[in-house]
DNA sequence: GTGAAAGCGCTAACAC
DNA sequence: GTGTTAGCGCTTTCAC
């Protein structure tokens, strides 16, 4: 006789549009146009009708709903991984904006070009289950983008960008120039490159991005660019930490590493100290993100708002499906240096550069 | 002519089922049974449905799914917050057994008390929403898994407990007692505790837990307990820079801290190096975790399986959902102590201990 | 302003 | 082994 005793068991059936069109002696048709406030309901109506479903605890059925109208009330992020600081960062903000406007916020970890290759595809689980996507850090071009929005679906993508579909994304030479620039000012000439890897499963262009203005930046300077300088750090500690280990064994080693990622920069660190190196003495390092723990390892960096920046992509895409899409279509955010204790003047060394004429 | 001129249209519209059915010539149950691998399907038939399902890239409408059964194929994971090292861990083992399962992750980030009871409801937005649910840090009683359970949702804590429903949790006295013990043994006398709110809105147990085990290894030891030295870092990193300076300008100051997360552990850090104080010679300071960046900056702490722990969670959720219960009720991670190096012996000080007979 | 009824696309009896 | 059919609970014309 007790209702929870078998916890498969439906229990007491909840109340259906039925339930509540019954009880406030209407019609079911007047009892959804009254709780989702549309017109043609006379104001008495509507306070009966909402009266009688909060008595009844009435909640309708979002299945039903996506059913008979097609729309999931769900979006997806689609992320490379989940355990990196800038998409958690990204996904919180996220997170607020769709729950504030009554949507489910799906993740889906897209790992490896199967993955993304199946979730762009014509029967891709994305069918039906959501209205929109925000992929980060995931290539999509505007074929991808077109055959989503051919089946009704909602894009905005960050890091990466294309023509026809709103994005939310920084200025990646201006965060290579800064980087960059700052290390030439302190008077660092053999400068490393922690970065993605070269030829990116994904097709993750931040990497090339931050790459191509690294190299802009030196050759305005009229710096050689030395390819030996670059490691792949895979935007983890520990790949920064073995990439920054390969580049401290090589015969001239930098006086200083711009890593693509604070996680990186993280383990830059941790590989500088493994070999007895101090920071910023022996080797300056300078990462991007402005990580949490940026400030406590005192991580020069170059800052991005990132929470910001995932809401905004959210917010974009809930405009872009419910048609107020009088959003601009391409957010840039700002980015800054922040100059903290990681990095200074390289130490005088036997100043080959001094020998020019 | 265009179809993908109008985004919001549905533009070609996808098979279903009766499509299916009609080119394989058989009938949509058929055709159900053959692509959802049921029994009573000749394999000639199933083949043959399986062949023109693929052609006509055919994917069921989950929300008709959903709508015939009254599963969702669908788990929320309800965090406090998302911008954690911990939870995002957590959440990304749970991510990779949710979708291998087929099943999508709701991400509900549930900030407060009011947002818990919500939740918790009669009419909360869990309703039909999903098959179950795994609760992070967020206090549920047996009440409420009796109540969710009667709806037919499935239920896993993390963190908290309860009698009813299954949960992997660590053995936080033990977490306590290995920290303490560690502090104890260097021969750390004043040791300061850096935890969450005395009185948590969301009634999260696990601080009160460990500063129950913290105060019961003292005890042990014959060390006396002073409230003074115990501060609210709210798990984040600035809490605990804040919670930890407070201590720090204390008349008689800790020489040593137990902060109950990495986060809060590299906040109190942060603090000590802003006053100038070295780690460990001034002070010392043990997190919980094992944060990725933890090895970086050198911290002790113990150590927990935090993805293991997601993925776990998840498992025990949808063999719940499924009925394939055979695994244990409640899952006890294993945790360990990692002696780094922001631990050592206390300066000798006064020793006002030593004016004891 | 309100109601009747036809779906939405699938599953699950039940019949053959 | 396969087909028929009645829902699942909501939305949405189209009448009135």
């Amino acid at each position: 006789m007790d209702p929870a005793a078998d916890p498969s068991s439906p229990g007491p059936r909840r109340a259906t549009i039925e339930d509540v069109a019954v009880a406030a002696g209407v019609s079911v048709a007047t009892v959804s146009r009254a709780l989702r406030g549309l017109p043609h309901v006379a104001p008495a109506t509507r306070q009966r009708v909402v009266q009688v479903a909060t008595e009844l605890a009435y909640r309708p059925d979002p299945a039903a709903a996506r059913l008979a109208t097609g729309r999931s009330q769900a979006v997806a992020l689609a992320v490379p991984v989940l355990n990196s600081w800038y998409i958690s960062q990204v996904e919180s903000g996220a997170e607020a904006v769709c729950s504030a406007d009554g949507y489910d916020l799906i993740i889906m970890g897209v790992t490896g070009e199967p993955a993304r290759r199946s979730l762009l595809a014509e029967e891709s689980s994305l069918h039906r289950r959501v209205d929109g996507v925000v992929f980060i850090d995931i290539a999509v071009d505007d074929d991808d983008v077109a055959r989503l929005a051919e089946r009704g679906l909602a894009v905005v993508t960050l890091g990466n960008v294309t023509a026809t579909c709103p994005s939310v994304t920084i200025d990646e030479d201006e965060v290579a120039r800064l980087a960059t620039e700052h290390l030439l000012s302190l008077g660092h000439r053999r400068i490393g490159l922690l970065g993605g890897q070269r030829d990116d499963p994904l097709g993750f262009s931040v990497p090339r991005r931050r790459r191509a203005g690294h190299h802009a930046t030196l050759e305005r300077a009229g710096v050689e660019i030395d390819p030996d300088l670059e490691g792949i750090g895979n935007f983890s500690v520990m790949g920064g930490r073995d990439a920054m280990a390969g580049l401290l064994q090589l015969p001239d080693p930098p006086t200083a590493v711009f890593a693509m990622s604070d996680e990186m920069a993280f383990g830059a660190m941790l590989a500088a100290r493994e070999r007895g190196l101090d920071i910023p003495r022996d080797v300056s390092v300078v990462g991007v993100d402005d990580h949490d723990l940026s400030i406590v390892v005192g991580l020069t960096t170059v800052q991005q708002p990132v929470a910001d920046i995932g809401s905004r992509a959210a917010r974009l895409l809930l405009d872009q499906i419910t048609g107020a899409a009088a959003t601009p279509a391409h957010i840039r955010s700002p980015v800054s240096l922040v100059v903290r204790a990681t990095t200074s003047a390289p130490l005088p060394r036997r100043q080959e550069t001094a020998e020019k004429p």
